[in-house]
DNA sequence: GTCTATACGACGATAGAC
DNA sequence: GTCTATCGTCGTATAGAC
């Protein structure tokens, strides 16, 4: 075959490739990994159903190539605010803004995540990437808050307490907004920084 | 039969009901509605595989009395909370301190309605659950934030948006302790208040 | 009331034609 | 590269013995 053939294929098996992996996160994020079938997946995908099977090995492959996809975005969009510039109140603020303004279809990758974290019938290496990524992330929450407290932005409490007491409030706000999809103002970005804000730091 | 022996059967039958209730909770919390299996909660319960069809009449079924669970009592907690005595700021408190007393094994219960909310493969009479009792919980965090507000306890935003941020960061901080069970000090009670409640008034 | 055996359908994965 | 047909297994639910 001529590279330009060669060249061609590859275009289409990337394409198709891509295809599986979006109808793999939405129907994984909304009907868990137990609950998915390799026909709901191919369906939404519009392929036949043998055809998964060239570009995935398996069920499980197709669900760890979608959670890598889910920590690791997540983990970069957090590392990048973290390390950007600005005061630390300007990064923790920037970075919330950033997350609630994410699209829609990141919804199933959160889902998925959530699903990784929760549930047993998950691929063992998902939740081994989970655990990987959640502790780097925590620990790029916790130097931030770290150095929040030093210059006196936010109040002083343990940092990595305060880290988790972020990661889990992003968790059940981006959970209540899927739940209620319908909601215009919510959350309010300013009350969330008020949680870790020293009261004597006055706002922007 | 003596009216003796009916009573006995009675007994039984409430025992092995109960049983089976434990054992589902706990596997539908950790496996979700689709991955669990029959066998997995007879297992659980260490009763045989044909028995479970003498006290329910599917698997559907089980779920939906395990939703049902779930939700009323979760509820019921949160009224009880609402509509006791003190000031709205010592309610939400001895509420807070409450939900994170509890013990262990509600853990399960709070990952069925978590299942129940975001997965499509769980029976629809147990969304409908859902639905009817996160509206009326809302409805009572609404009102005490509302009453809180006029005594100047807490903040001047949007009572429904208080309540859906304090009901967010519940769901958040239960999800990080599910998934960190080893933490001790998290979360601190002050903190949670501290978002909520105006400055200006002073904390005992 | 409890158990084992089985019917029946569904699902993941593969084979082989085009 | 894509499809249809099929294999083998597993899972829900029922039947019937004890």
């Amino acid at each position: 075959m001529s590279p330009r053939v060669d060249e061609q294929n590859q275009q289409i098996r990337d394409r198709r490739k891509q295809q599986l992996l979006a109808a793999g996160a939405k129907v994984f994020g909304e009907r868990g990994y137990a609950g998915t079938k390799i026909s709901d997946i191919v369906g939404e995908a519009e392929l036949s159903h043998g055809l998964i099977y060239h570009y995935f090995s398996s069920k499980e492959d197709i669900y760890i190539e979608l959670a890598k996809t889910a920590f690791m975005t997540s983990y970069e969009t957090i590392r990048r605010a973290v390390q950007s510039s600005g005061s630390p109140y300007e990064r923790l603020k920037a970075m919330t803004e950033g997350i609630f303004a994410t699209p829609r279809e990141s919804g199933h990758f959160f889902l998925i995540a959530l699903q990784t974290n929760t549930s047993k019938t998950v691929p063992e290496e998902a939740l081994a990437i989970s655990r990987e990524y959640s502790a780097k992330t925590l620990d790029l929450l916790k130097d931030l808050f770290q150095e929040g407290q030093k210059l006196g932005e936010f109040i002083q409490e343990d940092p990595m307490g305060q880290a988790l007491m972020y990661s889990s409030l992003l968790n059940g706000v981006v959970f209540t907004r899927l739940t209620y999809p319908s909601l215009e103002r919510f959350p309010q970005i300013g009350q969330i920084l008020r949680m870790f804000t020293d009261t004597r730091f006055v706002k922007e």
